[in-house]
DNA sequence: CACGCTCTAATTTGATCATATTCTTGGTCA
DNA sequence: TGACCAAGAATATGATCAAATTAGAGCGTG
């Protein structure tokens, strides 16, 4: 009778320990969106598991989830790799992000307050700072943070969810740009967007949006010569 | 010497059987379409296990796909159910399916070739006989059929699982909805898109699908109360 | 004689299952 | 009413089986 576990995690837990699956989930998202994970790349199952330390099934299970999210691809036989974008899927992904991220920032628009303004401008100036600095990896990671912040305030998950899918399946290819360009040529859209959530003006923040994603994929496109 | 799997095995295999993962999966996505499984329901691995004779493993990695696709919910303890769609869900997935299907069948009309829409016109023959016999599995059957069919032509892999995603989102309510209604109060906005994709006029085509779309989710809406 | 091809064997990896552990839940008793 | 307890379900592990890729040896040919 160990009271090391039961000590008052009977009502209320504050932060249940997530299940493997979900820890390993998490972590490999990481990786295929900022990290280690470049376009081509063949994973394997068992490599997870030595790497991660987790046991099989959590491993199987969020590699499931990740291919079903179009950040892995299953390739007929029985191996998994990152997808690599041609110029089709470029084209597809381009009009999906413009269509569904506008659609976010002009919800958001409608419901900001002045306190998700502080935070958005906060991770910007972060967002500033390695860019100036040639922090790729921090680059890639407050960038996303304020898209992702961003599109919490449209509480809109469906289309929340499809924008996350989406990043995922451009994530490798931005960053192998990135990784080649460094940060030196990124003229700054967000503070357009940052100008309109002030001016509570949707379309104008749906434009700003458009221009934000049509200079990253732009970035991508040059990647693929 | 049985020329079933033998012949010609040695380069490509033509059906190597599937993993039972990928049956599961494909089985539990039809019944969340088309069949048993219906908004609010809750769905245990244990009673899957049972009911489809398949192993743990398998059920498991099927449902982390399918939670991940969003055709169902994990309830934050370990519970999962097959989610209930608000008002807000049904304003995002009109959206996006607008968007998303629209442009769909614009590239569809570019690439079509006559044997494709012939095919398409079986399909809806088969819709409007479902129709008048007041079958509700198959009428949900050929229309599922005559979209994914046509989404296939547009050559855009990406845009078509985005759609698919949307499809298993809307398909519970859907369904619970024909349920109700019968088959009877459905003009067929088909015959315009096929006479779109006849004329190969893809502003046409995305304007058929539109009204089609619109159609369907009106009817979810309806069904919302 | 050397180069290349193919068939086979071994290693690596994926798929599945049986089982132990942990957590939720619903009932029961003080 | 509140807490404890038991049952059932989900999570996670490791082992086992099956499939595929790779490496290597033997054979044939230029």
């Amino acid at each position: 009778m160990n009271s090391s576990q039961s000590d008052a995690s009977n009502v209320a837990t504050p932060a249940a320990k997530p299940p493997a699956h979900e820890t390993v989930y998490q972590t490999i998202r990481g990786q295929i969106l900022f990290g280690e994970l470049a376009p081509g790349q063949a994973v394997t199952i068992q490599g997870l598991v030595e790497a991660l330390g987790a046991g099989m099934t959590p491993v199987r299970e969020a590699i499931r989830r990740l291919i079903s999210d179009g950040a892995l691809m299953f390739q007929g036989n029985r191996r998994v790799s990152v997808p690599v974008l041609d110029k089709n899927d470029l084209v597809q992904l381009i009009y999906a992000r413009k269509t569904i991220e506008c659609q976010l920032a002009r919800l958001a628009t409608e419901q900001v307050q002045p306190s998700d303004i502080s935070a958005l401008e906060a991770i910007d100036t972060a967002l500033d700072q390695a860019i100036s600095s040639g922090d790729v990896a921090g680059y890639l990671v407050q960038n996303y943070q304020f898209h992702t912040r961003l599109y919490e305030l449209a509480n809109a998950p469906i289309l929340s969810d499809l924008a996350d899918r989406l990043w995922l399946q451009f994530g490798p290819s931005l960053r192998v740009v990135c990784g080649r360009l460094g940060t030196q040529s990124f003229p700054d859209r967000h503070k357009d967007i940052l100008e309109a959530l002030r001016r509570k003006d949707p379309e104008l923040a749906a434009l700003a949006m458009e221009r934000d994603v049509a200079q990253g994929m732009d970035q991508i496109a040059q990647g693929l010569e």
